[in-house]
DNA sequence: GCCCATCAGTGATCTTGGTCACATAACAGC
DNA sequence: GCTGTTATGTGACCAAGATCACTGATGGGC
């Protein structure tokens, strides 16, 4: 099984014990494209390393809205398993697969073990940390701050870096991340297109801007 | 000068070695009020637990907008000084005193050091950034989702819960933390006086809402 | 090639909240 | 008390973005 996902090269830099723990105490799971991985609220009993796929997490709340707050991608680990309990009655924070995922689950002892026992493991828990706070704070100064077209606009140049010029997102799917209308996405978009940035096809377009 | 702040009372549930190299190795700093105590960029050589006062901790860029992210009271860290290390050209994170403060420095090399060696300093870490980002969770879902009334609702509700029912603060200084304009929070904070929910005054206002 | 479903484009209108321009009001110092 | 300063109240107007109501495109399945 685990020669399949080759942790040491997904996870680089970790001690050698560790990887042995991991391959002993952490299984492997898979999960198939569109399962909810992770409804808050519930209470968390293991922490999770993505070493396949895309695991999408954002905000919804009960009328329906939802924002999209940031993708985890193989050699990333879930911040919000790790140490979150919010919950409020009215909004959730959702973990959700995009594509076929495999994670490695790690229970939460070893968790705790480990921070005590491997400095690696610790500077990797640090290290997840910030990265997720950093972009909960990149986000909050975009929603505070800016306007729409800016929004948009980074929100496309995030996509682009991770995925690539091609971009397969309807208006709509991108209208939903930004708790947008597509309406407004589409007006947005056709400027853009005036401007030369982007070509646009039916489920998707091609981001031209240098 | 150690006993006119009990750490042990301030900062309880923490093992006894810990109290003592506290005691040994943090040092104790008062800051006036008013002082800006952390500018994001500048790199972190230490990490604060707040003895006495009020740390506000917000955003703001370059156009002298604001938002409020939280306080930091006695008894709590400073989770981005912690492990934050957001930096954009544009915005950044500050941290200011409020009223006069008095803080306790740790080197970094200690925080490191203590993580494996006393389990309740790791447990207090973990704490401190699961309130934190929970906190930040809160916050997105405010601005994402709700509307100014519900917005300047729970942020004096919060006011409240930390400072009681006399809280004394302009509609000005209000505005600006939810980075809105004086006049809307004029308008609404009417319209909460109409409904009896508050008695206003001339620098201050009594919360009368159950 | 026709039908249907999905996606995209666009004008009209509405709502929220920001901005402007004042009018009061309250207090502080003299 | 008078005066200047700061805080608040309010109407008029503006702008961004949401919503509504459509019209076209595009493509897949049969």
């Amino acid at each position: 099984m685990e020669e399949r996902y080759p942790i040491r090269q997904i996870f680089p830099g970790l001690e050698e014990g560790l990887y042995e723990e991991l391959e002993q105490y952490a299984d492997i799971k898979e999960i198939p494209a569109g399962t909810q991985m992770l409804r808050k609220g519930q209470t968390i009993r293991s922490t999770m390393l993505v070493l396949d796929g895309i695991v999408k997490l954002y905000q919804d709340d009960e009328e329906g809205n939802e924002f999209f707050m940031y993708d985890i991608e193989p050699g990333e680990a879930c911040a919000v398993s790790m140490v979150c309990t919010y919950r409020q009655e009215n909004s959730q924070v959702v973990a959700k697969a995009l594509t076929d995922v495999v994670v490695l689950n790690i229970p939460i002892q070893y968790m705790d073990e480990w921070l005590g026992k491997y400095k690696s493991w610790h500077y990797f828990v640090i290290r997840t940390w910030r990265a997720r706070y950093d972009e909960l704070l990149r986000t909050i100064n975009d929603i505070a701050f800016r306007n729409m077209d800016e929004r948009l606009l980074s929100y496309i140049e995030k996509q682009v870096e991770k995925m690539g010029r091609q971009v397969k997102l309807t208006h709509q799917e991108i209208a939903t991340d930004l708790n947008s209308s597509r309406e407004v996405i589409s007006r947005l978009m056709k400027k853009m297109e005036k401007n030369g940035w982007l070509i646009s096809h039916r489920n998707s377009f091609e981001w031209t801007k240098p």
